[in-house]
DNA sequence: AGTATTTTTTCGGGGCTCGAAAAAATGGGG
DNA sequence: CCCCATTTTTTCGAGCCCCGAAAAAATACT
């Protein structure tokens, strides 16, 4: 209850759930919108006939499939590709990619690059990203006015404003505020999303019977992150993006964390801990700065044949996972996990201890029915997920603006 | 974006919008809640006429005090103190109590009663807890039919719709309906809250400079309870109301925690556990059953005292608090924390290790600026909490009517 | 071709909020 | 003591928005 509502908020926020019920169910009817809005058929017939106006709906003599049915065929309705554009732009470990999506979620254009980002000053690094973005601009193919909105997924720690990188393993830089350089150089709107919310958002998209209101999204790559949706929405720290699952302390006063601290979950699970334990270089042992994920497939399949320090490595990747994860169920409760990442390759090797490990934890008393999905490959998701991201925005501020909800004064009602 | 937004709901928000801000305000007048609430003055003008007219808004021929203002004085608008009545009912060890408190928020009635909780079979207990809320409906003062709902708070852990308890440390009983069951006897709305969330909700309202939209709110007693409340609203768990920080898991394999694991955070911090410890008992000891306060008190003393067991109990607790403490940080950010309970008047033992423990972990990069605060007495502010709560819903469901918002199909929008 | 069925649009009614103007209530000054 | 300036509150007409019912549209079945 933040503020009240006024009257033209209403129509406002029903445009809005119309476009999105649009771009959740592909190409529902006005009737079926009706039905998932709870709104009356004249509202929604009034709502699509203004959106189909304004170029954002378009009618798409649907469901050609369909014509056992009696009465007065459905139209269905979808968005319309032409309505907008959003790009993303994704910088990961030594990697850069853009890519362009038209309205209804296709990919019209992209690009990727290979750069060293662990060794490029920071000046360098912004300008890499501001190029690549200038060359789809460039693009004679694109129609540069309908981009509207650049959102930008990155491996690191972000505000919770979604405006800037505050750190990043992938670099030695630190608060970088891409979101508002990319708006300057473009006079676009533009966020700064962390990788694994974007992997969450975009799990989400794919798959919402399986990923809906509480559910976790974990990368198991040289480092570990999380992103976390519960109630339905991100959750993000009260400062930054937040939930740093990989830097939990697992053993106080234990194994050297990349992060320069001791005991920490990343410590025993990353990639590189994982590397160093299968190598038996003592918990001391600087992290290694990039282990390729092809040698980590060969350390999986020696650990799967012969009993060894490899296979003792994946162990304590999962007791250390185990034990960060029922933490967490101690304070959320258990929720369906998604592994990604090279090592969720892996996860055979990783489940039985991290299973015994949970069993041991306030969060285990229901172990066994915490379910475990893995996807090896985290870059699709991190790059639909900002497409999401962005296309979300372009409906909710851009195809249904108003009054913007101020900052409330009363704030939120606690009691 | 759940669900449509109906032409009737702008009212009956805007109607519980304007009670949240007198509830707030305490005095205000129209003009004021304009302001507030952003509304124009003839909306207020209007639903404040119709709240006088239902007798739940009073005019309270305000500010007597300021007549120095040219122009036509304000009226200040109050909650009419016999609008309603809520009933709050807290069930802690050894201890039940009952407060009848008007909807202006003051105690009209209470009743205080010791028993034995630990041993109390089921029916029993329940049966007190029945009985001493039909004492208060048998009071002849008390108008029967004004009481509108009925919040109880109990040590434990309770499920996330406050319906039920699922576990509580202060009896062997598990999983009963104390929301249902008083519903069912009394025929009054009920819910079952959790303790420490409760806390946590009467903090917001004592303080809300300090604590606005993310705080922690930690009970350091026989157990360690949380609440926590994020981005202005109280965080529960996905089944149950979690925030279980108590049973975070400190040391794997670490000392026997009450609940019967290993390594809790509540297994140093606990009063059985800094009482273990004082009395070099060996964390394998079977938790005492209960240790009176004033024991506790006499603990703090020798420590502040004598450098030995006691002082190392209270610095272990320290540890275990600040690094459980540190782990939730990594997750959700720092935040200001009151510390409450008996052990809260001891925090000048705990917090030289709860901030060196915290400055280890990934929260600690601020660990000087996160600032503590001691209440030592509990009850009032779960008391207090209840009574919010209660008095919260009669504001929105009972004062602000209308069609209730169902589950939302389209869910919310995460992307 | 006519009828049944289903989807979509149209139309009138009722509510709600808003802005502007009027009314109400008080202090200050001549 | 009266009148004006000032501030708060109410009144009133206009403009939107949503809803329900009925009409219109579009197809399959007979």
């Amino acid at each position: 209850m933040s503020v009240g509502i006024r009257h033209d908020d209403l129509r406002r926020r029903n445009r809005a759930m119309v476009i999105s019920a649009v771009r959740r169910a592909g190409q529902p009817s006005r009737t079926e919108i009706a039905a998932t809005t709870g709104l009356s058929h004249s509202t929604i017939s009034a709502i699509s006939s203004d959106l189909i106006g304004e170029g954002i709906l378009t009618e798409s003599k649907a469901s050609e499939t369909v014509s056992l049915k009696r009465g007065r065929p459905q139209v269905g309705l979808s968005l319309n590709p032409e309505a907008a554009a959003v790009m993303t732009v994704v910088l990961s470990l030594n990697f850069l990619s853009v890519a362009v999506i038209d309205y209804a979620g296709q990919v019209i254009a992209e690009e990727q690059r290979r750069l060293d980002t662990l060794t490029m000053p920071r000046d360098e690094l912004i300008g890499e990203c501001l190029a690549i973005v200038r060359r789809r601009f460039e693009d004679p193919d694109l129609n540069v006015h309908s981009v509207a909105r650049i959102a930008m997924g990155i491996q690191g720690i972000t505000d919770s404003h979604s405006r800037a990188m505050l750190w990043s393993p992938i670099t030695p830089q630190t608060d970088i505020a891409f979101a508002d350089i990319l708006e300057d150089e473009f006079g676009i709107p533009a966020t700064m999303e962390n990788d694994c919310n974007m992997m969450a958002v975009a799990l989400r998209w794919r798959d919402p019977d399986r990923y809906r209101d509480d559910f976790i999204a974990i990368l198991l790559s040289h480092g570990i992150g999380m992103g976390l949706v519960l109630k339905g929405e991100l959750f993000t720290g009260t400062h930054s993006s937040g939930g740093e699952l990989g830097h939990m302390i697992h053993r106080p006063g234990g194994a050297l964390c990349r992060c320069g601290r001791r005991g920490c979950v990343e410590a025993y699970a990353g990639n590189y801990a994982i590397w160093r334990n299968a190598k038996q270089m003592g918990e001391d042992a600087e992290p290694v700065a990039d282990v390729s994920d092809a040698d980590m497939r060969a350390l999986a399949a020696l650990a799967r044949e012969v009993d060894g320090p490899e296979r003792e490595a994946y162990r304590k990747a999962g007791e250390a996972l185990g034990f960060g994860l029922g933490n967490l169920f101690a304070l959320i409760d258990p929720a369906p996990v998604a592994m990604v990442g090279v090592s969720a390759a892996a996860f055979d090797l990783i489940e039985p201890a991290l299973r015994e490990a949970i069993a041991q934890t306030a969060g285990g008393q229901h172990s066994k029915s915490i379910s475990f999905d893995t996807e090896p490959n985290e870059l699709p998701l991190i790059r639909e997920g900002c497409a999401m991201r962005a296309l979300t925005f372009v409906d909710q501020e851009i195809f249904a603006p108003g009054a913007q909800a101020k900052p409330g004064i009363v704030g939120k009602s606690v009691a």
